[in-house]
DNA sequence: TTGACATATATCGTACTTCGATATATTATA
DNA sequence: TATAATATATCGAAGTACGATATATGTCAA
């Protein structure tokens, strides 16, 4: 697998984020994608565990080895993992301050 | 067309912020993009005019009628497609902020 | 102890997105 | 009037998204 990850997929951008605090398992992800998104996203099994398998074939995350559970399979980020989600965050980061110099954001305005 | 824009796809958010301070036709938006993301992100013509056909459909931007202006084909964003920009924009500030609370991002050290 | 429910992972198929390559038209300028 | 730069369009292949479905394990109460 060679990706070059100029553009990192939503749903693993979403995936990076929540393992960035601490290593968690597919189902806990879910959870923790909905929660950081406050509900914007909703992210179903397909989606995740499509994702979760090409980014540890990429080497942007790696399993973690527990004992005693038989079922979970949890994952935290590599070095590589963390350094592309911080180049990701940095494009965000611009993408959002340009967007509130030019007045995108109305403040509790919201036509829809 | 009846997408529901839950996630609203990479390119498409980089045209958004490209048109979000004014209207500009395709090939001023691919420099823009290329500006904006400080050569981080590369928009070629395929992936340019598949958006932005789609986001017209969806009325998330209009043409503007210019004349003495033959070949090239002006957009802006709508009411609609700058609410939904604004929705985009609030997501990805919420998610560098816990990036940042989670210490993700090293300042000058990086890895890759 | 078994049945029901919640938790958890996996895979399939379809739809959608990405994007390089290529084609074609218009405008500028040498 | 070539030639180059600008500009839009389309195709096809590869990659991404995701609901539906299957299956297995763990929990708990009757």
């Amino acid at each position: 697998m060679n990706r070059q990850y100029n553009h990192l997929p939503k749903v693993a951008f979403s995936i990076l984020v929540a393992l960035s605090l601490k290593e968690r398992h597919g189902y806990e992800i879910i959870q923790q994608v909905n929660q950081d998104s406050s509900g914007k996203i909703h992210l179903g099994p397909g989606a995740l565990y499509t994702s979760i398998h090409q980014l540890h074939d990429d080497k942007l995350i790696e399993e973690v080895q527990r004992e005693n559970d038989k079922r979970r399979r949890y994952y935290r980020l590599t070095d590589r993992g963390r350094s592309i989600l911080n180049q990701e965050i940095e494009y965000y980061e611009q993408a959002v301050n340009l967007a509130r110099q030019r007045h995108v954001i109305t403040m509790g305005l919201n036509y829809a």
